[in-house]
DNA sequence: CTTGACCCTGTAGCGGCTACAGGCCCTAGG
DNA sequence: CCTAGGGCCTGTAGCCGCTACAGGGTCAAG
């Protein structure tokens, strides 16, 4: 009496292209159910969690928290969403990626003057050291405050 | 026998624009010296710690990891820099910079994508999560490996 | 003498994983 | 049959750079 189309978390993992360990993490903290259970405990997974896993990581590459998935995970599965409900969020998201590209835009400004005052050779005062000494409050202020901030960074990190 | 310019650390924390508790984590994991202390163990600072606790904010605001700016202390500390050491980190930095950029820039485009598939009825099939539950791999890919990348993020935390 | 602002240490939490340790299970080969 | 190896299980601790307590001591003004 199994399932015919039964995954193993190792299979799941290997789909979806998401870490064992982060499937794990996901049923943990609520963002993908707990499968059924094998006669040994071996978590068995069907169709319908490599879409849900998909999605999540998906949306994770496009830089949403899990907290943000968990809210469109909602919407989906109380079917109870409408299109300019995603919208929103994701207009929301859009805005917070161009404020992150104006701020390291210019930041790379503020970098690219420091480095462009150094000589290269040896030397007890270097541009560099000295502008970071500087006092004063710098040129680099973040564009506006910010909440939490845990997302669209993800984005960078290492495969 | 009090120094001249003993500050307390709420003193430093407002002439640096560092938080308290930053400070003193600082001084745990060994980006600040350990300071003297009052008879009653307050920590007294004085000129020098304000100048380099200011080189270590600023850093960090130009999105040096804590592990980059103790290089860099390192080399300030031992007089043995030279300026071309610290344009080098100070290049890599602007491409790993230069690199987070263009990651938000493809992010951007094909959130906008999405966005624009959407009519903002409310509909059965949303555009946006059907992209979303796309098993296919994305096209939003990190244009490439990355260390540990701790860093330039925090420019863009809240104030 | 009391109030309140400051300071101290130490620990736990955030997000989003990753990496163990110390087990059990399952299959293939000898 | 036994063994070796892979996979799977749970649970905990670590990463970064802070931040936020809890539970105390100190100090100056009123």
């Amino acid at each position: 009496m199994k399932q015919k189309d039964g995954l193993s978390i190792g299979e799941l993992s290997k789909q979806s292209g998401v870490n064992i360990e982060t499937i794990r993490y996901y049923e943990k903290i609520g963002v993908m159910p707990a499968p059924d259970r094998s006669a040994s405990g071996y978590r068995v997974y069907g169709a319908d969690h490599l879409k849900r896993l998909s999605f999540v990581r998906r949306s994770r590459q496009l830089g949403f928290s899990l907290d943000e998935i968990r809210g469109l995970l909602r919407l989906v599965d109380g079917h109870a969403y409408t299109c300019a409900q995603v919208r929103e969020l994701t207009l929301d998201h859009l805005t917070e990626i161009q404020r992150k590209i104006a701020d390291l835009k210019r930041l790379k400004r503020v970098m690219e003057e420091m480095a462009a005052q150094c000589s290269g050779e040896r030397a007890p005062e270097c541009a560099v050291i000295d502008a970071l000494f500087d006092t004063r409050p710098p040129a680099v202020e973040p564009s506006g405050r910010q909440p939490p901030m845990p997302t669209a960074t993800s984005v960078m990190r290492r495969r």
